[in-house]
DNA sequence: TCTGGGGTCCTAGGACCC
DNA sequence: TCTGGGGTCCTAGGACCC
């Protein structure tokens, strides 16, 4: 929107946001160049896929990201559908982060593919903004092979529209370039903002767009004379605020290094629906070990589980327990999803089965002598749960240690409980894939 | 056209404590 | 017989982001 003409000072565009194009599309396309040029895409392919990723080629099509593959499909038929390589990606983007890194130590990622930083703390080494969003871009091109979009501005807000508008697009099927580089500068802050629809800021998905559409406002400078009380009747009362204050350009986020993981889970859409208890049973205990083992290579144990099953007809119901213990062990989490589990009723066929842990403790805090008067004979299903629970958690921990030291020194198909081998062969047919498991993933550890 | 899997945050009601 | 107010935790659901 500005191609930049100044050369703004770090207080004048102190955010920086950064975005690979098309980053899983991408890395495929790196790994596999017969792709070049091909329309690629990255998601499930089946029935129930999505897109998550979509080369520009593909783009070219109508074909984006969140799309159902199977519309994808319709509007690209030669469309080139991958499952997915995570490790590959988490290697390019921790290369990511390291060149970011050598720019500014104050930069947030969010997922794998962007960043935000706070260049505030450059200017004693007189950075320049622009000159340093033209040689990250630079430097992703020449080390990674990667293209991506740079926005800067006064805060977040700015500096993430201004990324976007960074980008290439697509008119009438023909990829034009973008800038690569764009700043919102304090004076076109207004007029800028002004004319975006209200869809286009952070927080406004589909569901809060309709509700303001019907209330008339459909655009940011609508909103940014709205009454924030009788938004609120509508929306909500942080929404409302947040919103408002973004219409007038203001965003008090912070660049948030090191942000600690709050929550882990695993989710899973099924080919085919799974009926009745037994089988959906049998499926939490899988998810129970890929969850424990991402709460022990975290270091953490969560005194919350939840369990979220989406019927055929995509409603969702949840359930959780919290205990006054943390687990990490993955049969004493799969005791309290059964039992939460046993309080659903699922005569309904379900498509989706995720189990989510939360509330983490540090494993060194975890106090199990606080919880022995549990009993295991309680007539609560809940209490009793936690008390089996419990007992699994204490019992198993010294083979838990071993198989974790064993995994350590071998890597980790040395090896592995029944469960996890029965999902390991479950898991082939989601995106994860087995690669989770294999020999590279130790390698970038 | 029909919706994945990794997460985060917000809301509202109820329980419980002081 | 009529009944507070604030704070915190837990549960269930919903929306959003990448």
């Amino acid at each position: 929107m500005n191609s930049p003409s100044e050369n703004p000072s770090v207080d004048d565009a102190p955010i920086l946001h950064i975005d690979l194009d098309a980053f899983f599309a991408s890395v495929e396309i790196l790994d596999d160049p017969s792709l070049k040029g091909k329309p690629v895409v990255v998601g499930g392919g089946g029935d129930r896929g999505v897109i998550a990723s979509a080369s520009y080629e593909a783009r070219r099509f109508g074909v984006r990201s969140a799309m159902p593959s199977v519309i994808a499909k319709r509007r690209c038929p030669g469309l080139i559908i991958l499952p997915g390589r995570f490790d590959r990606y988490e290697v390019y983007s921790r290369r990511f982060h390291d060149i970011i890194r050598d720019l500014t130590p104050e930069y947030e990622p969010l997922g794998l593919d962007e960043v935000f930083a706070d260049l505030r703390s450059l200017r004693r080494l007189q950075v320049r903004p622009i000159d340093a969003g033209f040689e990250l871009r630079r430097r992703i091109s020449d080390e990674l092979g990667l293209l991506c979009g740079v926005g800067l501005g006064r805060n977040k807000l700015f500096a993430k529209l201004a990324s976007k508008e960074s980008k290439p697009t697509i008119v009438d099927g023909r990829l034009v370039d973008g800038p690569g580089v764009v700043w919102v500068s304090p004076a076109v802050e207004r007029t800028w903002l002004d004319e975006l629809p209200v869809r286009s800021l952070w927080g406004v998905g589909p569901a809060t767009a309709a509700k303001l559409h019907k209330l008339g406002l459909r655009w940011v400078r609508d909103l940014a004379q709205v009454d924030e009380a009788t938004l609120a009747q509508h929306v909500g009362r942080a929404m409302a605020a947040t919103l408002v204050a973004y219409a007038q350009g203001e965003d008090n986020r912070d660049v948030t290094v090191d942000r600690a993981v709050k929550s882990v889970g695993h989710d899973q859409t099924f080919a085919t629906s799974l009926v009745g208890l037994g089988e959906i049973v049998q499926a939490a205990k899988g998810h129970a070990a890929i969850v424990a083992r991402a709460l022990r290579d975290a270091n953490r144990v969560a005194r919350t589980i939840t369990v979220i099953v989406r019927f055929d007809d995509l409603a969702s119901v949840s359930r959780s327990q919290t205990l006054s213990f943390g687990v990490d062990d993955e049969y004493a989490m799969a005791a309290i999803a059964e039992a939460l589990l046993q309080s659903v009723d699922l005569a309904r066929s379900v498509r989706l089965l995720a189990l989510h842990a939360s509330s983490f403790l540090d494993r060194d805090d975890n106090n199990m002598q606080l919880t022995f008067g549990l009993d295991p004979s309680a007539n609560d299903p809940r209490e009793q749960a936690e008390a089996v629970s419990r007992e699994r958690q204490v019992s198993h921990e010294a083979l838990r240690d071993a198989v974790d030291d064993v995994r350590q020194k071998f890597g980790r198909t040395s090896v592995g409980t029944a469960s996890e081998l029965t999902d390991h062969g479950v898991e082939i047919k989601t995106q994860r894939g087995s690669h989770a498991f294999g020999p590279e993933a130790d390698q970038n550890e």
